[in-house]
DNA sequence: TTTTTTTATTTGATATATCAATTATATTTG
DNA sequence: CAAATATAATTGATATATCAAATAAAAAAA
């Protein structure tokens, strides 16, 4: 019998770690040349066009200085375009290009078979009660 | 209604990331200059003194190349010492220093608090659920 | 035993993570 | 309003992540 206290986290870690292997690798038979990050990114800014790069760091549990560079990237890249914000210039207004765009639809499909595979066998109700757990762990440590 | 589908990989890696920064948090009010992955590191040596880097290297998820890289750091700061391996010589044999234990040993109770707080208001059998659900959704992506 | 294949580790190149310091602009305070 | 403070983004330095290629030794096959 194994203490779960001691062997939870491992498990966590390992999943999320495994999770976005699969998806990563999934990804690269419809798209060439891209990272899970960037997928969400794009996913965010698609939903939310007006994040800041500070508001998508958050979101994507980075910090700014990667972001930064994580935006770099996207923009030589032509998925994102960095404009002027008149409203306030201390920060940037991030879209997302027609490539970009392009890149979101054909990952689409991927991310719903992902999840399906991932999730195949159980129940809502089981879901609803991991996130349960995990928000209860997240509250502990605030 | 969210539809946890969609959420749960966001909560699991939420958690993980939280976790892994309070602990370090805490790590560092007892030892200064550790990470999470260099404790993680000592704690399988001092539990399993043979392991090879590719061995640690799957316990903590990550590739031998990193591996190299962080144990040559913990080698220079002296938790670690490297030395040959007559039964095989491809590869190392990895030794903690009296150091390298004086530092897990500051860490053990520090542990040992992580954990109560993260957990605290679960029950065992939340846990052992919790546990269950993971290991469904890795079964599910092998 | 020699050759071939496999395995463990390292190295190089590039991207990302993290922290501290810097820059430019906004907001608040006196 | 001017001065002080706060915020968004960048840059530099160092560590880590990831992939591919290289090295050296071990194991398997010829």
């Amino acid at each position: 019998m194994t203490i779960p206290s001691k062997t939870v986290f491992y498990t966590i870690e390992k999943t999320i770690k495994t999770y976005r292997k699969f998806s990563k690798q999934n990804f690269l038979k419809v798209v060439d040349d891209i990272t899970i990050d960037q997928k969400l990114i794009l996913q965010y800014l698609n939903d939310y066009p007006e994040l800041s790069q500070k508001e998508i760091a958050e979101l994507v549990f980075k910090d700014n200085a990667s972001l930064t560079r994580m935006i770099d990237l996207m923009v030589n890249k032509k998925f994102l375009k960095r404009s002027m914000n008149n409203k306030d210039r201390r920060r940037f207004k991030i879209e997302i290009t027609l490539k970009g765009k392009e890149v979101l639809n054909k990952l689409e499909p991927v991310i719903k078979e992902n999840r399906e595979k991932a999730f195949s066998g159980i129940t809502e109700e089981e879901l609803i009660q991991l996130n349960k757990t995990l928000n209860k762990i997240l509250s502990n440590l605030k």
